[in-house]
RNA sequence: GGCCCCGUGGUGUAAUGGCUAGCACGCCACCCUUUCAAGGUGGAGGAGAUAACGGGUUCGAUUCCCGCCGGGGCUACCA
């Protein structure tokens, strides 16, 4: 991605605490990550906290939890937005008193009903005195909103199809699109890199910073990562969380290498990559634009891969740790052993665990092969 | 419905206005191995009407343009 080299980047990665991190996200991280690492830049974390009621403090930690495993670290935060709200606020003022912004009491039905008279134009209310009012902002009727897109080119919204949109509840709480565009001005955030999802989202963001007379960031929106029905990957859909890739028993630098992957590429087709390696021929603006699947069996092969390469020290090291064990010289002796056979760190125990606890009898099945007098002349065979 | 994004083998990707579209995963076979893996070698698979499909530009298009189809995103006083 090409910038200004006298400033230095700085970019954040903003999840909402919903829910546990999924790949999706973990990957957005990541890209922010090797950018901000690759050019000695600044990543600042932050929490898109401002739904009170899903945003809770289990979430929040699962994802630094999650980060942390994934050993993606962060040099500014985490900073809460919802605990910004009072920069948020007199960002609103200042609109309103501009009269950018105004109140009005319209619900998504009126809205509704003035397009279909409108013939589908962007929505354009009355201001009221209503102090309880919702607020939005002045949308220009003309002329497009362009996102000078890292990765799409440039993308052009034409103003009149967009709504002047709600960016503060009768409370005189501020919405997400209104808060993004504050924090990210303030923070003076570089390079905004993130899914596809925000694309349409980021015209609006634009509109509240040239509102606010603030220069906008770089953008770079990232493909969105699908599961394997086509869909958009959610943890609705029963995506694949940081947590339950390591449960699974992956190695964090093998996730890292495997979701660099996805939705990049060498052009000398190299694929296994350390962290180093990836930090240094990443660049976000080499993404590509279609949206990808994840497939667990490559990534099974990588890690196998990225455990074979490990010294038995290490190797035993988090071997144990994922079995809850000590790395003595016993397991270190079976871990000898496993390491060319295993592809995760949960197909190792049932590779030596015989080593170490009595091996189960199935009743059934040694009933089944001991029929018709096989013990006798099996005890006849190991005495000859 | 409106606005926007995307479309290279099953999956992830690479290169390219012009040789047989490369690589990796997966799959198949063989070698190695007491077994299973790992590793090695080779192969099938993108219809010799190949890049969803159909047009166009061009001497020539997967690559540029248009259309269409399909998938996805946004369209909340969610993020």
């Amino acid at each position: 991605m090409s910038s200004d080299p006298s400033v230095p980047v700085r970019v954040r990665f903003a999840p909402s605490p919903t829910g546990t991190l999924h790949i999706g996200g973990a990957r957005t991280a990541l890209y922010n990550w090797l950018y901000a690492r690759g050019r000695g830049g600044e990543l600042v974390l932050r929490i898109e906290d401002t739904d009170r009621e899903r945003s809770t403090p289990e979430n929040v930690e699962q994802i630094l939890d999650a980060l942390r495993w994934l050993e993606l670290d962060w040099d500014e935060g985490p900073v809460s937005q919802f605990e910004r709200s009072e920069r948020h606020r007199e960002a609103l003022e200042r609109l309103l008193e501009a009269g950018v912004a105004y109140r009005n009491p319209a619900t998504g039905d009126d809205v509704a009903a003035w397009k279909r008279e409108h013939g589908n134009r962007g929505y354009r209310g009355e201001p009221t005195d209503d102090p309880g009012a919702a607020v939005r902002l002045r949308v220009p009727d003309g002329g497009d909103t362009v996102v000078a897109d890292e990765i799409r080119g440039e993308v052009r919204f034409p103003n009149e199809s967009s709504d002047d949109f709600v960016i503060a509840r009768g409370d005189g709480s501020v919405l997400y699109n209104f808060a993004v565009a504050v924090d990210d001005a303030d923070m003076g955030i570089t390079h905004v890199i993130r899914g596809d999802d925000h694309l349409s989202n980021t015209p609006k963001q634009l509109l509240v910073m040239e509102a606010l007379g603030e220069a906008p960031p770089r953008y770079a929106h990232l493909p969105l990562l699908h599961g394997t029905d086509g869909k958009k990957l959610s943890k609705r859909h029963g995506a694949a969380s940081v947590q339950e890739l390591r449960d699974a028993g992956y190695l964090p630098a093998a996730v890292r290498n495997y979701l660099a992957l996805l939705g990049w590429g060498t052009q000398d087709d190299t694929t296994i990559m350390s962290t180093e390696e990836l930090i240094e021929r990443f660049d976000v603006a080499d993404v590509g634009r279609a949206s990808a699947i994840f497939d667990e069996q490559k990534l099974r092969w990588l890690n196998g891969r990225f455990m074979r390469e490990m010294d038995l020290d290490d190797y035993t090291a988090v071997v144990a740790r994922h079995l809850g064990r000590e790395p003595d010289d016993r397991l270190r002796a079976a871990c000898e052993i496993a390491q060319e056979k295993a592809q995760t760190l949960e197909e190792v125990w049932p590779l030596i665990g015989f080593l170490f606890e009595e091996p189960e009898t199935d009743e059934k099945a040694w009933r089944k092969v001991m029929k018709d007098g096989a013990l006798p002349l099996l005890s006849e065979a190991l005495d000859a």
